[in-house]
DNA sequence: ATGGCTCCATACTGGAGA
């Protein structure tokens, strides 16, 4: 079973790019972020011709999340993290697939830190504490993925010096992933490239791409049922290259089911 | 410190992204 991650930065901004991908990459199960649509202007019918059938939870302007999968329909579970009723944002859904409780995410960027859109930010990453631990106490096979928009370690940008200051990298931020994997998740990137360079982002400006200027904010993280089962990850740089691009590119891990 | 680029919005500029 193959499951990428992508943030897509408008999802209709995007379609061509995304079939295009679907088609090579061939996953079968897909976290979108960024969809930037609302609810009703999700292209539901062009990814079922693809083969996917979805669950959305869209948002005017900003944000929004989508689970597709070409082996069933996902089985939502939730459409919005736990633990703050005023939140209007739509960051979270969570649905069931093959047996695998699949939640996909896009965490605040939080910038400029410090200031309210930061604290934002730290309130939302405890909230996924909080309901990630929820999940591991289920016991069951769990992954969580999206766009963390946490830079976890210094071999995880280029320059990290540059980066001190950063609502990605400032060590509030990363003291919560840090806190998910003492919980007991497990980082599938780096379990199975412990030492390499990877990244999953480059901005669009001064051709940081073709310089490979990148950070890696794009995660998996495995619950304890799962680690097994991981079998392989990769990044789908290729796509970063491709014409009317997102700025991030698609990653996926291969578990056994 | 700024700006470079791309997206969205009852738009022809400004906010957000990371």
């Amino acid at each position: 079973m193959k499951i990428a991650t992508y943030n897509v930065n408008s999802i209709n901004a995007r379609l061509p790019v995304v079939l295009r991908w679907l088609e090579e990459s061939q996953p079968d199960v897909v976290c979108l972020q960024e969809l930037k649509a609302i609810q009703e202007n999700f292209p539901e019918a062009a990814l079922l011709e693809a083969g996917y059938e979805s669950v959305w939870h869209g948002q005017k302007s900003w944000n929004g999340v989508a689970i597709l999968s070409r082996i069933g329909l996902p089985k939502e579970t939730c459409r919005v993290l736990p633990g703050d009723p005023e939140d209007a944002h739509s960051r979270y859904i969570e649905a069931e697939i093959n047996g695998i409780l699949i939640g996909c995410l896009y965490l605040p960027n939080g910038n400029p830190a410090p200031g309210p859109k930061f604290d934002y930010k730290l309130s939302w990453m405890n909230r996924l504490l909080g309901h990630a631990q929820t999940l591991l106490r289920q016991g069951g096979p769990v992954i969580l993925t999206g766009d963390f928009n946490i830079i976890p370690t210094e071999a995880d940008v280029y320059r990290p010096e540059r980066w001190v200051n950063d609502a990605l990298f400032r060590p509030e931020t990363r003291a919560i992933f840090s806190a998910l994997e003492e919980q007991g998740w497990t980082d599938a990137i780096r379990q199975i490239y412990p030492g390499q360079t990877i990244y999953t982002y480059w901005d669009y400006f001064r051709n940081a791409f073709g310089r490979d200027a990148g950070m890696r904010i794009d995660h998996f993280l495995l619950s304890p049922a799962v680690v097994p089962k991981l079998r392989a990850a990769g990044v789908d740089r290729d796509v970063r290259g491709w014409v009317k691009t997102s700025d991030h590119a698609p990653v996926w891990i291969e578990v056994e089911v």
